[in-house]
RNA sequence: GUGGGUGUAGCUCAGAUGGCAGAGCACUUGGUUGUGGCCCAAGGGGUCGCAGGUUCAAGUCCUGUCACCCACCCCA
């Protein structure tokens, strides 16, 4: 047997219902803000994530499904949505068109990482961008959408964690001075994993969870001792503004995300009880990228939030009962009891038949064990009348309705 | 890439010391010549993940392998 491949799921019901209802409620709470949705390609060239991820993170160096095509270009299942937005959004000159933008978009995502508790090689996120405006108050009025969307979904355990970055300049700065921390440190103190980092992406030994590395960094420079003013007023605005609608939060000195391309704002939010892959949602704002991308130089804030892991969270259940199940007893029953199946249709009720022959118990039972409203028998004694038994499976009671009645759309005795 | 755990019926799982492959749920049929739920009875379902090995005999012991889960790493 052909089995699916690692990290990758089938989806039925009554999971897919959960997918569903984050979808409706992205489409219904996002366009409050003016919020539209967009569709993206799925597969980009591969250079598009180098250039805007940062070359040296782990998702572009080990992460991503990558092949050539047949022509020999180099192209990626896309590992996450800025990217091909910030592309799309270039390519079609949309900042041409307006000065601010607001996009949303879900879909599917790929990476190449061993599966775990809401983890997969092909995941599903809802992702959000702003483009045109560098206010605190579209970093903070992001925020509170996210909020507002996970409330809507009566996600409210949660923890919203944010910091700044800083921008390019002082974040260079910043790391300078935790370079210098770094290599002041004993190397035998360092766990293996941040004897690698510390060469390769300083940033990221903050949040090390080895309690040992913890315990070095606590005397650790923070990056909030050294953005600049500038930086400093539109951090301390973003939490003013928070407050002000209040969203709770705490300040995660230690929160520095993976992608290259964030600056000034960021944040996660935090869900307790879902695995060691807590984080349901994070972000943050990432001014240089459009330019870096070879657009206009346009400011941009966005960010995604992983459906599996919400889907963990949502308690939920969807009760879709069926109003009709046509019931033949006998052969010659298949031809009206089609033909009935498709007229109530035709009333916007949800109907059945299975066009199985079976005795009154076999389908009964199963007209309750799908949840039916009501089951319409149709056997000899109906035939030789021209009528139907109805029955109403919650009360039990049951009445002979014409077949005509039925085809000429009267369905009153439903009631 | 590294470490740990688990693979037996459609599902959840029992099967000490090797000796006829099991339960509950689900499914089908019957208990009412044509009436569901509750109850009762019967029935259908298995390459015990796969491949070797030890043994008179392997679900059980040994070796290898694959799959899934969890964690590290990384990230949403």
């Amino acid at each position: 047997m052909i089995k699916r491949l690692k990290g990758f799921s089938d989806l039925f019901p009554p999971e897919v219902d959960k997918y569903l209802l984050i979808e409706r409620m992205a489409r219904e709470v996002f366009p409050l803000y003016n919020f539209k949705e967009v569709r993206i390609p799925i597969l980009e060239k591969t250079e598009l994530f180098a250039r805007s991820i940062g070359d040296a993170t782990d998702v572009v160096q080990k992460e991503m499904f990558s092949f050539e095509d047949k022509k020999g270009r180099v192209l990626s299942l896309r590992p996450e949505a800025t990217a091909g937005v910030v592309r799309a959004y270039i390519e079609n000159k949309i900042y041409a068109k307006e000065s601010i933008s607001k996009f949303f978009t879900i879909g599917p995502m790929f990476r190449y990482e061993r599966p775990q508790k809401g983890r997969q090689r092909q995941f599903h996120q809802v992702n959000v961008e702003v483009f045109g405006s560098s206010s605190p108050f579209i970093d903070s009025e992001i925020i509170c959408m996210l909020m507002h969307f996970l409330e809507r979904l009566n996600i409210n355990d949660v923890v919203l964690e944010i910091n700044s970055l800083g921008c390019s300049s002082c974040r260079r700065e910043y790391q300078k001075a935790l370079k210098d921390f770094l290599d002041r440190l004993d190397e035998r103190e360092l766990c293996d994993d941040c004897r690698v980092r510390r060469e390769k992406n300083p940033l990221r030994v903050l949040d090390c969870k080895s309690p040992n590395c913890q315990r070095l960094y606590e005397s650790a420079p923070t990056i909030l001792d050294f953005i600049c003013e500038d930086c400093k007023k539109h951090f301390s605005s973003v939490q003013n503004t928070l407050k002000k609608q209040n969203i709770d939060f705490v300040i995660n000195k230690r929160l520095v995300r993976g992608l290259d391309y964030y600056q000034r704002t960021t944040f996660e939010v935090v869900a307790k009880g879902i695995g060691a892959q807590s984080a349901i949602a994070g972000g943050g704002r990432y001014d240089g990228l459009v330019k870096l991308l070879g657009g206009p130089d346009v400011p941009g804030m966005g960010f995604a939030c992983g459906m599996e892991r919400l889907v963990q969270l949502i308690s939920f259940e969807k009760q879709d009962k069926l109003d009709c199940y046509i019931a033949p007893l006998v052969e010659h029953a298949l031809d009206i009891a089609f033909e009935i199946s498709f007229k109530l249709r035709e009333k916007q009720l949800r109907s059945e038949c299975l066009y199985d022959v079976k005795s009154p118990k076999a389908h009964l039972r199963y007209a309750h064990k799908i949840g039916a409203n009501f089951a319409f028998l149709i056997g000899e004694e109906e035939l030789k009348n021209r009528t139907i038994t109805v029955k109403n499976l919650s009360t039990g009671n049951q009445s002979h309705v014409l077949i005509d009645d039925i085809l000429n759309g009267n369905f009153t005795f439903l009631k």
